[in-house]
DNA sequence: TCAACTTTGTGCAAGCGTTCACAAGCGGTA
DNA sequence: TACCGCTTGTGAACGCTTGCACAAAGTTGA
């Protein structure tokens, strides 16, 4: 079973655990035109990739304000990152940018977008309408970024056919159909803990291979199918974590009388 | 500017980006019995972190089935990850296990709990009750999970007053009073992106020091501030990625008229 | 054309995080 | 008590990520 990333790994988390655990072997491929675009994006870091997707937000906001040049410098600060990490970051999709200048915008969305796979459509499927299922369905933000709401799932027989969000919600069990008619390439599971390593099992053989899970549980699946999970308890967790730490290292300073200059509780 | 972490950086989080950007200069402290405690938590890696609360997730299921003791194989399988990487992580919070008979459940429970300051109460504040806010108003899992959400906040004057989730909603503009008299220390920003940063704004100075994000913008804060952040968009970006990288890899693989043999991209 | 200046792209070293592998330690058994 | 089998805890090696620092490469202006 194929171990599944998400948040801080943080993350997290990914953000956070980033072994590609083993999508396949590797065939020594030696085809010459596509070969140098796959290699390379097969040697792109999990965490690069993470950051070209909030770099590529960023610049579309610059696209949107007219800018078509950006240094890294300028990127690195809207993005939140060191420009150095930036530039190598940039740097595994190509060298698109120009010395003494810098990139331009317009160039580098397309490169990003490209490396990414967004020239694809990639349809979603949200299963478990409920609270969740709701907001998710509604979300302007999916269709608006090249990723369609194309179907809704639940289990619950008074929820089927009701519209959500333009989409009627279709019952579980025509999942398998649904998805093969729609082309759905992810699934996102928004049911409650119990009923998702079912669903995540019907997703599988429904051909999902993507899938983005809300559920507070660790899936199971098969080598080939990528998995992400969004757990807002656990991100809370460690926010609490750093509360805990930071009022453990305050009341250290108090019991040593020491007051260590340059540590700000609360300025 | 602290920068922020969340996903996979995952990734997952990473996550995903993960240097403790200098909240604090590292103050030597040498206070006799809670220094150890406090150098420890310290020096705990944050992706351990991140799975410190997937542990005590799965562990306070067992405890609910009744599972007095575990061994590090049977926990990290259902925790999803290596045996080893989960033993070290155990070993950052102490030695508490048996040699040749495991981990005592509850005995594990209560370590991790304290790691990350799961003793303490702390209360959550939600500001944007639109779809998803509703959504976060209403979800038990915080409460359940030691985040009772204590206040709610919108700037539309129709949703004043009117309760989400048994909580009625506040205005924006009474945020300081309230963060204060309710102990706020974690603020949810459910917001349009538009108004992410001044939302933000406006919670650091009520005092919050921990906000999680569920707008597309990179925030900028103080270094005592932790910002974490939950990209849906950035999240379905890293699938799209592999889905291409997959297709990519077949496509050469068509082309060579290889089939490398193992790889199975639908089975 | 040339020099001064700006910014990219990257080799390299340091720092983290993961994984391996095994000694140390514990419970059970004869 | 002495032995055996099992599981923890961790030193050490490895690999990924970050950040520095600078040569290379471009622009601008004279
Ligand atoms: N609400 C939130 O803000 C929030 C936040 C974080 C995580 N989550 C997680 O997301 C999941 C959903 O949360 P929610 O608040 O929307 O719950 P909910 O109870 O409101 O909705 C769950 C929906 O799933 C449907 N469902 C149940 N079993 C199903 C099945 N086998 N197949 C298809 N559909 C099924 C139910 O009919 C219901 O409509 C939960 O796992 C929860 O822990 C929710
Ligand atoms: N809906 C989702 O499933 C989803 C998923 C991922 C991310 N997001 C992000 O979460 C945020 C909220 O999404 P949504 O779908 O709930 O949007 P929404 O428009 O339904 O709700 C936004 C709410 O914020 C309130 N608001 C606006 N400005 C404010 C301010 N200055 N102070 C306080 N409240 C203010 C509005 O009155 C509204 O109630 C957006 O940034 C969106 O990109 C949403």
């Amino acid at each position: 079973m194929a171990a599944q990333r998400g948040e801080g790994d943080g993350v997290v988390t990914r953000p956070q655990g980033t072994s590609p655990a083993g999508t396949s072997p590797q065939g020594t491929t030696n085809s010459e035109a596509p070969a140098d675009v796959r290699e390379r994006a097969r040697a792109i870091p999990e965490a690069a990739v993470a950051r070209l997707a909030v770099y590529l937000r960023v610049l579309s906001g610059m696209v949107e304000q007219g800018v078509t040049t950006i240094s890294s410098e300028e990127l690195a600060g809207a993005a939140g990152v060191n420009s150095a990490k930036l530039r190598k970051d940039l740097s595994y999709i190509g060298s698109y940018g120009t010395r003494g200048v810098g990139y331009d915008v317009e160039v580098l969305v397309s490169h990003i977008e490209r490396i990414l796979g967004l020239t694809r459509k990639h349809s979603v499927a949200v299963v478990g309408i409920g609270n969740l299922g709701h907001a998710l369905a509604n979300y302007g933000g999916f269709p608006s970024r090249g990723f369609p709401v194309a179907a809704l799932f639940d289990i619950d027989p008074d929820l089927t056919g009701v519209p959500v969000g333009g989409i009627p919600v279709d019952h579980i069990d025509d999942i398998t159909t649904v998805c093969a008619e729609r082309e759905v390439s992810i699934g996102v599971i928004a049911t409650p803990p119990q009923a998702a390593q079912a669903v995540c099992d019907r997703l599988v053989s429904a051909g999902v291979q993507c899938i983005l899970n809300f559920a507070p549980v660790v899936l199971q699946v098969p080598d080939y199918v990528e998995v992400r999970k969004v757990d807002l308890a656990v991100e809370m967790q460690i926010l609490s974590f750093h509360v805990a730490r930071r009022a453990d290292e305050a009341a250290g300073d108090v019991v040593n009388g020491i007051g260590v200059d340059g540590v700000v509780i609360r300025p």
